[in-house]
DNA sequence: TATAATATGATAGTAATACTATTATATTTG
DNA sequence: CAAATATAATAGTATTACTATCATATTATA
């Protein structure tokens, strides 16, 4: 059903808000014991981490906590996670299976190759906007934990493990589909999966200082990290076009 | 003295060594409570610390493994630093430190804008050196640890106070003289500050993908983050000079 | 050289964390 | 209505991240 939809040209915001309502984004089974999705009570766990991990950050929270805000046990949380490491991998993983959708329904019917990879780069740097609500989930405050603790779910001595074992596939495949549309424009280009990882990761490092650091960046309320990487990323491939 | 030092002409690896060896790097008094340096002690703390957290990782150190590995008892470590996220941020400082030393030193007698940021760009972005030991310090270990940890050091709900306080003020600096390069060649480049702290971040995270994620970076035993980020940095400004 | 100051060590204790285990009680399903 | 399943309640463990106190060793100073 999905493949199908993504060739519709319809592009607005309602009718994916409303596509996003209808499809389920996949993460791997791993990250869970139990699906959150398959209960209420899962549901209330992913709504309301998110909510306190945004509110308290991640290194405070815990399952004890959010087992008392929802009004649930801590070891009925445990049911579903094995741990809030887990959690978190569910959350971005989740998060970025979010932003695929975005990036393969917005650009897939798109011939052009300059115009595709600037499309691509917009959906990427883009602040996440109030009206993408996605059910229980909270995109506006999930995107802000991924710019303040995304890092955490990879900067661990378990990451070759978790690797292996396939937790970051969602992220590795949105550099990789990134990467390729870079090689599209310009095949010469050395560096296309470096270029599209230092956007990926990039932008969520401008957010973030823009937040703690503005003086080390010139994002702001005027300018976007949209404009900043457009520029970047296109005046550093073999093809430029209309700024 | 230091600052003497910085106008001779001599820019070769021993004498920047015996340098080294004599001036201290100065990191902000509050990332510790007795000063390290002061004592056979507090050296034994740094020193094993980082061997520590290089092997295990930050988040399973504890003063107490510490405490036990140099035979010395956990709270007398205590005694030097509040908790391990102080030493984190005195660790952290002292590595920008020694690494904005090298950056001035490497740069600071050169005329011509293009090759001095050429020159910065390779002291930030080049792999640390076997034979640069400075005492106590392992700094090939602590530079991985900053490729691997460093992101921990203000992904916290802390950061803003710990800010104000002055625990980042080496790192922001060395962003700050690198956006400063980038403006003295092109004074209408947009985002020096920007370009800057992702060179910064950046080459940071190709290390660490070059480690754990080598599909999404192109650098690699032949192609150097050096050589990514140079082409990266000089195709994005308004100057150009030969690869 | 005695004494005071300082540094370090040993031991104990506390609150919180990150779980696991067991049993009880709802709720759903067949 | 019984059986299966989900959730709740309670308790317990090992570890962490400290703090406090007292003892002892080392160093500085009068």
């Amino acid at each position: 059903m999905i493949v199908i939809l993504l060739y519709l040209p319809l592009q607005n915001k309602i009718v994916m808000k409303h596509l996003l309502q209808t499809i389920k984004i996949e993460v791997n089974k791993k990250t869970y014991l139990k699906d959150p999705e398959s209960s209420d009570l899962g549901k209330r766990i992913v709504e309301h981490s998110i909510l306190m991990i945004h509110k308290i950050g991640f290194d405070a929270f815990t399952f004890r906590k959010l087992g008392n805000k929802i009004g649930s046990n801590e070891s009925s949380i445990y049911r579903y996670f094995e741990n809030k490491h887990k959690l978190l991998l569910y959350l971005t993983s989740w998060y970025w299976g979010w932003l695929e959708y975005q990036f393969v329904f917005a650009t897939n019917s798109m011939a052009d190759p300059g115009n595709k990879l600037r499309k691509a780069i917009e959906v990427i740097t883009k602040p996440v906007a109030i009206d993408a609500s996605f059910s229980h989930i909270n995109e506006v405050l999930l995107n802000d934990i991924i710019i303040n603790e995304y890092s955490k779910s990879y900067l661990t001595k378990e990451v070759d493990a978790e690797n292996k074992e396939g937790y970051f596939e969602i992220y590795k495949r949105l550099v990789m589909r990134l990467s390729e549309m870079i090689e599209d424009i310009d095949a010469d280009y050395p560096y296309p999966a470096s270029l599209a990882s230092t956007l990926l990761e990039g932008s969520l490092h401008q957010y973030f200082l823009t937040q703690h650091f503005p003086s080390l960046t010139n994002c702001n309320k005027k300018i976007s990290p949209t404009e900043y990487f457009t520029h970047l990323i296109f005046n550093s491939i073999n093809k430029k076009i209309d700024a």
